[in-house]
DNA sequence: GATATCTATCGTATTTTAGCGATATTTACA
DNA sequence: TGTAAATATCGCTAAAATACGATAGATATC
């Protein structure tokens, strides 16, 4: 059973654990921030970027634009990737409300 | 191979990844959550909040504790566990940096 | 139409993760 | 000292993640 019980969660839990996941890759945060710095669409070159072949590049692509953290639109013969602003700024929130609920106490 | 290529990312890619991934699962999610609403260190019933058997919760508490999130402290029979205020700051400042980088444009 | 280029997908090997029962281990208390 | 309670760890299984070569599909360009 190497399967997380999603069922027994929360929608919410899921939902900010999918995204957590999603980041949850060197390669996958590298990318991210390649898109960033770039601050437009990218056709392609993010494989020259990275250490890994174009399989394993494709693939960490596929699985940030599972989670809705980016978008992909085919232009050609190159496909154009960049970070949805919408899902980005759920994130954002997402994680923030929980970053923000933490109050430090006087304890261990 | 399938194993992930940490030495091929900067520091900095790993890391924040390597808090990503810890918080990318929904039972980690909500022990986190857990934590933050008791305001307090948990001795304990944390396993009674979640739908996982006491084995599984444990090594979720640990892969927590390992990636510094949180800690943990031995008290008597039962062991105490809180939020590292350090460490969540500097997670919450990282996943910020990553977050605030980004400036929505017009394109795809 | 042939060919080069870009990207996705397939197949496969390996490693890691997730889950749990069973079993230590440790401490409190009778 | 013996026993109960709380956790951690061991051992195992199943599934998912990581990585890559090879291949397929689509589209420019010659």
């Amino acid at each position: 059973m190497g399967s997380a019980k999603t069922e027994a969660f929360t929608q919410e839990e899921n939902e900010v654990a999918k995204y957590a996941k999603a980041l949850g890759h060197p390669a996958r945060i590298a990318i991210i921030q390649y898109l960033i710095k770039k601050q437009s669409c990218i056709c392609g070159d993010i494989v020259n970027e990275l250490p890994l072949s174009q399989a394993t590049v494709s693939q960490h692509l596929k699985e940030l634009k599972t989670s809705g953290i980016i978008k992909g639109e085919i232009e050609g013969v190159k496909t154009c990737y960049c970070i949805d602003p919408e899902v980005w700024k759920k994130v954002q929130g997402k994680f923030n409300s929980i970053f923000d609920a933490f109050k430090p106490i006087n304890c261990c």
